[in-house]
DNA sequence: TGACAGCTTCTACATATGTAGTAGAATTAC
DNA sequence: GTAATTCTACTACATATGTAGAAGCTGTCA
């Protein structure tokens, strides 16, 4: 599932609490974005055609809740960018955020937690177009 | 510099090796591209406008050069996804990827390298929007 | 000195994306 | 119960993106 700079918008307006109306969304939305409010009904409308939330009323009301969740958007984002920018590889993608950009000392703890966290179980997940 | 998703593709081939000429580029696309050869003068006339190449001429023949460098690319695509879908922040990002997808040992090991490696030097660059 | 083949520039066009207006139905407020 | 408010469903429209055809140059090979 693929997601436009506009519909991440939404969407993370809507992860944050769900059911959500169109309104309580727009409430959400970071403070430089200030779309009309039949633009937010748009994107819904795009989204739920999409398959990313779906929808449901109470008495005329749209009530709007994800399908898509953030875990698996985030994945096939990723998954998108990886193939286009670093040859389908995650480990370049990987070297390349530790390289250039700096982390905070608790940062990197984290991350070497969570990478010999990860030697116990092993998987063959591989990604592909 | 945003790119599009065709327009990635152009800059890879070119990025492989230049000056090269629009047919040149052709060869070098993914197998599973087949784009017209007027198709590829059309994105490389785009991303001249956009400042992502520079044309020069060999008699009649166009020979491009990136401009955009494939790093400054990467950094800015891995930006607008951490913004967009991790709230900004590179650290998350990174957990997830360490989370979610399976590395080999090998990249482990490279990871842990870089990231220890990295603790030398220190540096004040902070992502903003 | 043509006939081709390959290159170039322009133009075209469908679909996607961002953004919103309108008009009518439902709800709320006196 | 009528006016103001708030929703909803449609429609609209500009710009971006993917993709390519047409027509005119240019160089080359017989």
């Amino acid at each position: 599932m693929k997601l436009t700079e506009a519909e991440w918008q939404i969407m993370n307006a809507l992860w944050s609490e769900w059911p959500a109306t169109a309104r309580q969304i727009a409430g959400r939305l970071p403070d430089d974005i200030n779309w009309a409010y039949t633009t937010i009904k748009t994107m819904l409308t795009r989204l739920t055609d999409k398959n990313a939330v779906k929808e449901s009323k109470k008495g005329n009301i749209g009530l709007y809740e994800p399908i898509l969740t953030r875990q698996n958007a985030q994945r096939s984002a990723l998954k998108s960018l990886a193939n286009q920018a670093f040859d389908g590889a995650f480990g370049p993608l990987m070297h390349f955020l530790v390289a250039e950009e700096k982390l905070s000392g608790k940062q990197k703890e984290e991350l070497l937690q969570a990478l010999t966290e990860g030697e116990q179980k092993d998987g063959g997940k591989e990604q592909s177009k």
